[in-house]
DNA sequence: CTGAAAGCGCTTACAG
DNA sequence: CTGAAAGCGCTTACAG
């Protein structure tokens, strides 16, 4: 290491001000029995010569290490990295607040080497999974070593600590507006279902059905579009099949979708109704404006963040948080 | 903590095979002499047990944390994301090799409290800033810490290690071909100078003209356009003047100008070139294909870790290292 | 209310 | 080639 300030220890100000370290320690950490005056005496010292304990001592001591894991997939796409910014700012904000700081590792696909490492390493309390999968090695992972961790999202794994968006009640109810409205052709465009996410929505969008006595037309049903050319060919025969409505399962779709109905010179809202299930800023400039859900990221990192907190804390948490949401009308369902 | 697995640790090791815990720490270090047939034994049982040393016990006793600290700026755009992904990618492939963990801190503006925190609670034994000002608080800090850092992208700051594109010699090139092809008025299109490298990529752009024998006109040059507003006025103003070539510094911008284009009528290439300093996905599907500069990012990445990495080691590194680039010509300056 | 001592799990001169 | 001991900078029973 190059030649840095020789940080000033615990030892040094229990030297100076002629205590033991103990004394320090309990005036710093205000656990234990301590007299007022050398508390005050110990505080200030520390605040003039600015003394910072170092954490990764007091972590040893404590078998803690004032870190978490946040895991992001490595293979997200273009819209959804305005969502993974805004979370780790949520979860940050309420992590440096309990002197947290956050280690980040990302895993492709299912391949848990990285988080393993960080793992077995010790080098973080807890773990906060930003994707999980239907079948999910890092869970599996995180329950066999026994180590704290809440997912973002939904998953059916058991005893898992979970904080989601209402997805399911969301999609419910913006599937029921247009049910409302008398669309009689509702199409559905959907992602790849192997995320609990895409289960929820696509449930949503049935109960909804029910819920008026009606059933979804599975050939107005695209899931597992992945390509811009899925998109497109679904565009295409949805237009055929006189569809007079359109949900999209995200705003990526949502986004081509639009492009592919110019091109074709399909008017929105005239001709075809168009909704997305979350307000990314990927659609903020769209004209004409979409409707969508709107669900807010960084109270949902913030949320994550505090339920992991508590259960390194040893408190108890409920298994399953639901935050919620809001339905923003616009033009492009009028 | 929740009740998890007792570790095994190096005591269990040694106790196991009636060795010293020096010997078991020199056959996992290999540092210091040691039998090989011991070595042997030792390796194995570490292996059939599955130990793994307590890096944070090692960093304490080493002085180490195995973590770098990599610092965003709180306020990034759209645009800027799928570069900040990428790096990450980068730097977090050769930290890994190194078993070296990402801390991340984002840092808003100048306000440096964040970074502060971690330097302060000696969470890392280095730092990498993926962005810099004219003015820098960040450096500053680091600097009268004396804990070592790299910056990505240059900075006019003394004695600071920096890794960046070769910008000014890529726009310089980029300007130089616009010239080779008779453009007799070449616009550009800029965003915020306080940032090195938007000053970098002007003189890059100046320097061409210069060794052409001709002066770049002011009256086509717009800095620090930040707003959508401000980007379409520059366009309509542009297309006054007649300018038959449009240079935009980055991808946000000019997927801007593209759409006010569009929406004027004006085509291109035929009636306006249009070239962008950086190929990022944002201009990916556009038509007609943009021709711009092309940086590899996420060996920017790998580059800046290593040599952090290398700071770190005390080994020397040089100050100021500039990555190539390639022109990708397309069709919308043809 | 305060302190000496042991301990967290490693590393590293120093001896032998 | 190997080990006992001190040390990294804290915390925390246990005594007093």
């Amino acid at each position: 290491m190059s030649e840095q300030y020789k940080n000033i220890t615990i030892s040094d100000v229990a030297e100076a001000l002629g205590v033991s370290k103990t004394t320090v320690s309990r005036a710093i950490s205000g656990k234990g029995r301590i007299g007022e005056a050398t508390r005050q005496r110990i505080l200030e010292y520390i605040e003039e010569h600015d003394y910072k304990p170092n954490v990764i001592a007091k972590g040893l001591a404590q078998s803690r290490t004032y870190n978490i894991c946040v895991v992001m997939p490595g293979n997200y796409s273009l819209v959804d990295l305005p969502f993974f910014q805004e979370i780790i700012m949520g979860i940050q904000e309420v992590a440096g607040m309990s002197e947290y700081d956050i280690l980040l590792c990302t895993c492709q696909e299912n391949d848990v080497a990285a988080l393993e490492r960080i793992v077995s390493n010790r080098k973080v309390d807890g773990v906060i999974l930003l994707r999980t999968y239907v079948k999910d090695a890092q869970i599996e992972l995180l329950q066999s070593k026994k180590l704290p961790f809440v997912t973002v999202g939904s998953t059916d794994y058991e005893h898992v600590v979970q904080i989601d968006h209402d997805h399911e009640s969301a999609c419910r109810e913006l599937t029921s507006i247009m049910l409302m409205r008398k669309m009689k052709r509702i199409a559905l465009l959907g992602g790849n279902d192997a995320f609990v996410v895409t289960k929820s929505r696509y449930k949503g969008f049935t109960e909804a059905f029910t819920s008026f006595g009606r059933e979804p037309e599975n050939e107005l049903i695209y899931m597992n579009l992945e390509s811009r050319v899925q998109i497109e060919k679904a565009v295409e025969e949805l237009i055929d099949k006189k569809a007079d409505c359109i949900i999209c399962m995200d705003d990526a779709i949502c986004s081509r979708v639009l492009v592919k109905l110019r091109q074709e010179e399909i008017h929105v809202p005239q001709d075809v109704r168009i909704a997305s299930f979350y307000n990314s800023s990927v659609l903020e400039n769209s004209t004409p404006s979409i409707t969508s859900l709107s669900f807010d990221v960084r109270e949902l990192g913030m949320a994550s963040c505090k339920e992991l907190l508590q259960m390194i804390e040893n408190e108890s948490v409920p298994e399953k948080t639901l935050l919620t949401y809001e339905v923003v009308l616009k033009e492009s369902t009028k």
